[in-house]
DNA sequence: ACAAAAAAGGGTATTTTTCCCCTTGTGCTA
DNA sequence: TAGCACAAGGGGAAAAATACCCTTTTTTGT
């Protein structure tokens, strides 16, 4: 950072009421200046593409928005702007979600609860060291290095097939719905039922509720 | 409102960030002050027996919060202080908790992605008539009365039996876990099934965590 | 190119779920 | 006190879900 030249933060957040009042926060700092924002992730991708020069030093991302969400975002930056210094923010600390961001290049992650003096903090560290992170989001990144191992990989069928099982449809239904054969659903239950440790349909909606694959 | 006076705001909202922000934003429109932030509805509710003679012409008081949520505080308000106005701040549009909020007694009930000046008017609107209802909140308003008259009473053991019909176990093990026949079971079941309108177990799971009678 | 792994499908048997129609006892009230 | 609502329990059967063991085809790693 340059003496004698504020900041350049950009502020992604689908609620206004939040990203207007943060820009007069970030203001009242004195070092930085917000130069843009946007209300989800596909208007702050478009910026990107038709000003390719601007200098950003440093992006606030929020998680959860329509249209384009932060994690999506995220992963399009990572492979076109690598460049970009991304903290991310949201109201929720749900572990998978902040490995996410965080394995796809955020910087930092933070809670909406933060307090100004440790948002401040932040905002600091990451422009100038290029990374913050609380013991929040330390302690994840040491449990999913322990936990890795056992992790588990749905693959895009067995998605479909989980997403049909948590409604009322039979599975010859499915099958019918999905263009396979019954006997071909009884292979994808079979199959996750072993792989989630789950022994009924009940199980597998649960799991399904439990980890966002379905919303309810 | 008196002339030259500015109005008396108090924000109630866990998210230091949004919280200390949404101040110089109301500050920045000129006309009113924020005299006191709250981080949950206790220390509000603290506050507000220490200081009962406190001028207060609006209270933004925020829906999920720990401790003591929004829902909680307005009941609490709507018992001890029905004087306050207050404008109910969420991020979620869930048709339950807004009618919840605005039948105990919240003159207004907006998204937090509301546009800073839809922000001021509804502030205003507020302090000066009384209330502020967007169309999304009118619209459920609407619906809600015109639904009022076929809603569902669970009674206290289908609620158990619901709770145990969302886990792996069989109709057979809920009636020994619960010390009935199975046959009664099936009469739960099949007496469920009927006043929810589904047709399988799914169904009932699904309604389950709709409704917050499990959680997953 | 070849072996291994994964996907798709088949057969059959058992258990669970779902449905429909029935009996009994209890308490309430018109 | 007759009538009624309701909780508890039941018989029997059809439909769906689950389990286990199998073959064929496709994909994939090397």
């Amino acid at each position: 950072m340059k003496p004698n030249t504020k900041s350049k933060i950009i502020i992604v957040d689908d609620h206004q009421l939040f990203s207007q009042s943060l820009e007069l926060l970030i203001k009242s700092f004195g070092d930085h200046d917000v130069i843009e924002r946007f209300e989800n992730g596909k208007v702050f991708i478009s910026y990107l593409q038709e000003n390719p020069e601007a200098v950003i030093d440093l992006v606030l991302l929020d998680v959860n928005m329509p249209v384009l969400d932060g994690l999506s975002t995220m992963k399009w930056a990572k492979e076109n702007r690598p460049d970009l210094k991304v903290i991310a923010l949201s109201v929720n600390d749900d572990e998978e979600i902040i490995i996410k961001m965080i394995t796809n290049g955020a910087k930092g992650y933070l809670l909406k609860d933060t307090s100004p003096e440790i948002f401040k903090e932040a905002i600091e560290c990451v422009i100038e060291k290029g990374f913050y992170f609380t013991e929040l989001v330390s302690g994840m990144l040491l449990n999913k290095v322990n936990s890795d191992n056992k992790k588990i990989s749905l693959k895009e069928k067995e998605l479909v097939f989980i997403k049909h099982a948590c409604t009322e449809m039979t599975y010859k239904e499915i099958a019918s719905e999905m263009c396979l054969s019954p006997k071909t659903i009884d292979g994808y239950r079979e199959c996750l039922f072993d792989k989630l440790e789950i022994k009924t349909r009940i199980g597998l909606v649960l799991y399904a509720v439990k980890h966002k694959i379905v919303f309810v």
